[in-house]
DNA sequence: ATCCCAAATAGAAATTGTTTCTATTTGCTT
DNA sequence: AAGCAAATAGAAACAATTTCTATTTGGGAT
């Protein structure tokens, strides 16, 4: 189940350390957009001995690589989700916000246009906020 | 010039200060996303005490009253722009990653799409970056 | 024009998410 | 099994933002 993206650090020839691999696991194990301190909390009953920055260092690293998506909420924390997207191809993110679960969408045509008002066009961020069926038949 | 934004402030019963029309006249003065400290920094020539806590207060303020837009930049800092669409109808910031110019558009149909993947969409954040036309003259 | 009070403010201090630093540990190649 | 660069813990530093309290001020009422 994690080796794809197990194998995206191996690629890169980063180790494959026990951290690294509970990280990425614990994104597996909920289909949730997590932040530094949920992902520290949650690993610590497992690890006696567990940093925060080490969280962050191998967050940012994961992102680099491909494996999370960093997003800014509202809220002014970082938060990380598992990019699912099979082929790196470019996607958005529906985040619920309710229960923090995501979703990943394309469309297709969004930004053809090379420029826009005089601006050269070099990338844009979409994210769309809802509430996802599970949450939905909840409330 | 800044009539119009004032009138938003009274129309809500709050006060017309002196800092707070500099505020705005700093940003009419610009066409640009401004954070915070800049801002006080700005304004610190003009007003020998003005507190930083003061600028924040207010540029929440403003976002509310619709005169600014909010947006969360990837160094973490908030950043504010004036608002210039007339009618309060919903659009797009682009911004320009040399030099912090923002322009306004807006998308018709982007998302006519009442649901996506099951959730339910509640808004959207659309970001674009790109070059302004003044800065590609100059690279 | 003056009084008055709620709203606005300054300044200091607290808060908090994130990053840096240094010594120690550990994966992985040989 | 040895050695070394990479990874890590833990403490401390950092920086953006918010809170708190005493003081000031805009603007309606008099």
């Amino acid at each position: 189940m994690n080796e794809i993206y197990l194998n995206k650090l191996q690629e890169k020839n980063f180790k494959l350390t026990p951290r690294r691999i509970a990280i990425i696991d614990f994104f597996l194990s909920r289909e949730r957009y997590l932040n530094p301190e949920i992902i520290w909390k949650g690993l610590k009953k497992k690890f006696k001995h567990l940093g925060l920055p080490s969280i962050y260092r191998n967050l940012e690293l994961f992102s680099k690589c491909g494996i999370l998506t960093k997003i800014q909420m509202p809220n002014r924390k970082l938060y990380y989700g598992l990019c699912k997207a099979k082929d790196n191809k470019h996607h958005h993110h529906i985040v619920c916000i309710k229960c923090g679960k995501v979703g990943e969408f394309f469309e297709e045509n969004l930004f053809e246009k090379k420029t826009i008002n005089g601006f050269k066009v070099l990338n844009h961020f979409l994210q769309v906020e809802g509430i996802c069926s599970t949450c939905r038949i909840k409330s």
